[in-house]
RNA sequence: GCCCAUGUAGCUCAGUUGGUUAGAGCGCAUCCUUGGUAAGGAUGAGGUCGGCGGUUCAAAUCCGCUCGUGGGCUCCA
């Protein structure tokens, strides 16, 4: 008789299934969505026959919302098998927030559709249906599915190996799926479809192209409006919107769509940015370099650009019966500076960086704001150095990225190391040594990483760092790049201590990644309200009356010399208009004058957050911003 | 590139089944008001309705093509 362990206490179970077994303790089920047995994930309508310790699995784990959410799309697929008689299935997996389902139907669903998709839903939940897992026979399920003519269903089929596949019922609708499920539909509380989107059978573009429906689910009303409020919120700090409102960046689609043009104030961020960036540099010995936009085709070809990066690159200009090239990637150049001169180990590690502008075609359809486009500024960089140099080279690289990102105030990464690609140069023995270094340095660092298979340059393994943002979301910005190869094709050497020559290794870098992307990524995470230092202006001079003209004029031109990004804003309005407009820019500090402060000579300091001081000393207030500067505060 | 949606004033958006000189708010300009902590008032300028072609007595509205944008797929800093 099986001993079943339930938070610890020990039961007999004669027979039953947890279920039963929950019931039988008087253990309510409402929230439980599954049983995780002896390590495993169970449905909790299968049977307990063995001994064991059994932990309940609910939506607040991640394993219970994806169980939840998978739940939820065989639901879903229920409903439209309810409403569409010429629809095929394909899969519908939980994703990190909700779930999908993939369906074959010759006309897509319409925005109506999904409303009357949801609606059936919601009956088949009401109706309270049971998910039946059955597990049979792998022939008897091909039959089975062609005689529902699932002609997708049988193409995974036909790739198990396995004798016996799992299908589960609900309702009228079944579905080979590897299971958990909630036992009954009835779980589901509160639900929501929230788009429709073309995608390829398998995500391979020469497929057929599927429906797709996102959807999310939740086990409360109240988590669900939590959840479109967060949406809400994130379409609040979208870039492209921020970036309008404030007069940051503009592009001009007619004229060439994922182009971004900076205006005054992007710009001078970017300057304050840049400033900052180099200085960094110099203090960590690099050398900065310049290096034109442009090469003949023979670079590129020498590079391997032109046959494993061609989709990325603009077609030639003729130029003296010559063909040139847009850079994609500044690293060739580097290269022809590195071999302007013989090196010796002496000189080596050699850190280059550079501010480089580059192009890179871009597929329409991935255009997005500053995020995806198709030039920009990398914050890029070439470490040339000797094999025994690496190591502690990405230790420096590593150091160097969480130092400068944490001046912006971002202090939780994702990482990880992608390894090699299908389309790439090189010798997999290079490419084993690369991805050992990079392992190593990561291990020497304490980071933890995951894995991107297939993932890396065509020249090399790479160490992407993913930022999250105010809103927990991920921003791939930095990445270091090992390379073997590209010396190698370019015969990059060093004279070393023997006299003898020896191969010279690359790191490529990019701390920010572009300065496109990463403004992006800081106008979302500040939601436009950016660190003093930072900010277009830094501080707004608002008079009451006309009186103070004169007052407020000295005021402004003493900060204003002082190199301060001040405005005055004289004009004929009334002083709450004034302080509307300039919270609205999101303006850190405003000075507001009026007849009183004039007399004493002070001024009053509201902070665009609302909170202010009275009579405040102009070279106290002076002093206080110096030091925001100065010292790059996050907080105003 | 592919699927779906979409393109009206500088911005955000109305515009009914095709029917006179296409509307609103914000912003902008001019004037009045000199106002004490998130919108004072009045007047005015501003649009060949993304572009090209078609259907029609008549097109912002219907159709085709085209250039973009948004959400996805694929790809990537």
């Amino acid at each position: 008789m099986p001993k079943i362990i339930y938070k610890e206490k020990e039961y007999k179970v004669e027979s039953g299934n947890f279920l039963d077994f929950f019931k039988n303790i008087g253990e309510k089920i409402e929230d439980i969505l599954i049983v995780k047995f002896n390590g495993k994930l169970l449905d909790l309508t299968a049977q307990i026959s063995e001994s064991g310790e059994i932990v309940p699995v609910t939506f607040d784990s991640e394993e219970g919302r994806e169980v939840y959410w998978h739940s939820t799309s065989h639901i879903m697929a229920a409903a439209v098998k309810r409403l569409f008689k010429d629809v095929k299935v394909t899969i519908g997996p939980a994703i990190s927030e909700g779930f999908y389902y993939d369906f074959d139907r010759a006309t897509p669903f319409t925005e109506e559709d999904l409303l009357k998709i949801e609606k059936e839903m919601e009956k088949i939940i009401k109706e309270g249906h049971k998910f039946v897992r059955e597990e049979i026979d792998i022939e008897k399920a091909k039959d089975m599915f062609k005689k529902m003519g699932e002609d997708y269903k049988i193409e995974i089929l036909n790739e198990i190996k396995d004798n016996k596949v799992s299908i589960y019922k609900t309702e009228n609708f079944i579905d080979l799926c590897r299971g958990p499920h909630i036992d009954n539909s009835a779980k589901v509380k509160s639900i929501k479809l929230l788009k429709l989107a073309g995608a390829y059978w398998r995500g391979d573009e020469k497929n057929k192209m599927l429906q797709r429906i996102y959807g999310i689910s939740f086990p409360d009303k109240k988590l669900l409006d939590d959840y479109l409020k967060r949406l809400e919120e994130a379409r609040q700090r979208d870039h492209r919107k921020l970036g309008k409102e404030l007069d940051l960046f503009s592009t001009h689609d007619e004229f060439g769509p994922g182009l971004i043009y900076w205006h005054p104030k992007g710009a001078i961020i970017r300057k304050e940015i840049e400033d900052f960036w180099r200085e960094e540099h110099l203090k960590r010995g690099y050398e900065i370099l310049y290096t034109p936009h442009v090469a003949k085709i023979d670079l590129w070809h020498k590079s391997g650009h032109t046959s494993f990066y061609k989709e990325n690159m603009y077609p030639p200009m003729r130029m003296d019966e010559m063909e040139y090239l847009v850079k994609p990637m500044n690293c060739p150049f580097h290269i022809l500076i590195y071999k302007t001169s013989l090196r010796s180990y002496r000189e080596l590690p050699l850190r280059w960086c550079e501010l480089g502008t580059v192009y890179r075609y871009e597929k329409s359809g991935v255009l997005h704001g500053l995020m995806r486009v198709r030039g920009f500024t990398q914050d890029d960089a070439h470490i040339f150095m000797t094999e025994e140099q690496l190591e502690q080279e990405i230790i420096n690289v590593i150091d160097m990225i969480t130092f400068v990102l944490k001046t912006f105030g971002f202090y939780e990464y994702e990482i990880f190391l992608s390894t090699k690609p299908k389309d790439s140069i090189g010798e997999a023995r290079v490419w084993e040594l690369a991805e050992n270094a990079l392992k190593q340095a990561l291990a020497k660092a304490g980071l933890k990483y995951d894995i991107d298979e297939g993932g890396g340059a065509f020249y090399g393994p790479k160490i992407d760092i993913k930022i999250k943002d105010a809103l927990n979301r991920t921003w791939q910005c930095s990445t270091i790049q090992v390379d073997f190869n590209m010396p190698e094709r370019f015969d990059v050497k060093y004279i070393g201590e023997d006299g003898k020559e020896h191969r010279t290794i690359m790191i490529h870098r990019a701390l920010l990644g572009s300065f496109e992307r990463f403004f992006g990524v800081l106008i979302e995470h500040y939601k436009g309200a950016f660190p003093v230092w930072l900010s277009p202006i830094q501080v707004s001079i608002l008079t009451i009356t006309e009186r103070v003209k004169d007052y407020a004029e000295n005021i402004f031109n003493k900060l204003k010399e002082k190199k301060i990004r001040i405005i005055l804003n004289n004009a004929n309005e009334t002083i709450g208009a004034k302080i509307r407009n300039s919270t609205l820019q999101k303006i850190p500090f405003m000075l507001i004058i009026g007849d009183k402060e004039q007399q004493k000579n002070v001024v009053s300091v509201r902070k665009r957050s609302g909170e202010e001081q009275k009579d405040v000393n102009i070279d106290d207030f002076f002093n206080m911003l110096l030091k925001k500067i100065e010292q790059k505060e996050l907080d105003i």
